[in-house]
DNA sequence: CGGTTTTGACCCGCGC
DNA sequence: GCGCGGGTCAAAACCG
């Protein structure tokens, strides 16, 4: 990673300040389509996302140019959708099978774009897991050592949540406000890009998160989140920008109630709203527009839907 | 010097 | 049982 990559997602206040803005995916069952609020729409984008193209940091900045309703719009035609499924139940939380194991393999996945699973779900997952995520190792020097299995993994019981999304950016690591330490890298079959793993560098916070890149469309960057952030956003890290989104969210959520997707986003806010009204400086600038994908393999799907409808 | 990244090794689950 | 692939560890390197 170059310094200034490193510098751009530790410290500066604007993460995309030298890079083209990234921008957030809004899925529709039907069309998922990834949208740029710098490029020129395409006309499938322009389709599934008609009335004012934006980037999800617009809306959560309050800028002049999305309402409200612009913005529940976006969340109506991704979480409202009849044909939402929850893949992420107890059913299917052996998941590992839909779920990692086929980020690979996704040349396969975009043999079927059409799969029945190929929609999304917000539905809320907070109990649900991932069935990796227990893979916590001790330490080596751990109470365990001495059988030459100190290795093994004590498994831990509690479900993490997991979601994912994708984000079009030039930059891998977005910048969420929480601060990350990298702590391994794997090449991923089939694809020339590498995934990233990364744990929140807060004490006690096991939140962990994976960044790739597609390979089918380098552009898009496939973020997933496992677990809940315990703490809030580091205060030192980023300025009123924060404030306003969360202030712009709690609104929001107040006043549409159900409508709003309060499950993906208490995985970035504080649990409690009230603890959020206090702390203006808790929320950072780039907030993105994340939409909760089943799996890996549904994540590919659509890309690779995606990637069609942008053929010629 | 402390925190982060890199990277090879290791562990584990799953499919065959 | 074996091989493969994903996920994690941890020592070394790197960086501010």
């Amino acid at each position: 990673m170059s310094s200034n990559e490193k510098n751009n997602s530790q410290h500066d206040y604007d993460p995309f300040r030298g890079f083209n803005r990234p921008t957030f995916s809004f899925f529709d069952d039907n069309n998922p389509c990834i949208y740029n609020q710098s490029a020129a729409p395409t006309p499938a984008a322009t389709q599934a996302f008609d009335p004012s193209y934006m980037s999800f940091t617009d809306c959560l900045n309050g800028g002049s140019v999305v309402d409200y309703n612009s913005f529940s719009r976006a969340f109506d035609m991704s979480c409202s959708s009849s044909n939402v499924v929850s893949p992420m139940d107890d059913s299917t939380t052996k998941t590992k099978k839909i779920g990692m194991s086929s980020v690979g393999d996704n040349h396969n996945t975009s043999e079927n774009p059409s799969t029945p699973n190929s929609s999304v779900s917000c539905s809320s997952n907070e109990d649900e897991d991932s069935s990796k995520s227990k893979k916590d190792k001790q330490p080596k020097g751990s109470e365990d050592q001495g059988d030459g299995k100190s290795k093994k993994v004590n498994k831990a019981t509690k479900k993490e949540a997991r979601f994912a999304f994708l984000t079009k950016s030039e930059i891998d690591n977005l910048e969420d406000g929480y601060r990350w330490r990298k702590y391994g890298q794997k090449a991923v079959k089939n694809s020339p890009y590498p995934r990233s793993y990364y744990r929140c560098t807060s004490p006690k916070c096991g939140v962990k998160k994976r960044v790739e890149r597609s390979f089918q469309d380098p552009s898009v960057v496939i973020t997933t989140y496992e677990g809940k952030h315990d703490h809030h956003i580091p205060t030192t890290l980023r300025g009123h920008d924060a404030g306003i989104f969360s202030s712009s969210i709690m609104e929001a959520s107040a006043s549409k109630g159900p409508a709003f997707p309060h499950e993906f986003l208490s995985h970035f806010l504080p649990s409690s709203s009230s603890d959020l009204a206090g702390n203006t400086n808790s929320m950072q600038y780039n907030q993105q527009q994340q939409l909760q994908i089943p799996d890996y393999g549904l994540l590919q799907d659509l890309v690779s839907s995606f990637t069609r409808s942008q053929a010629p």
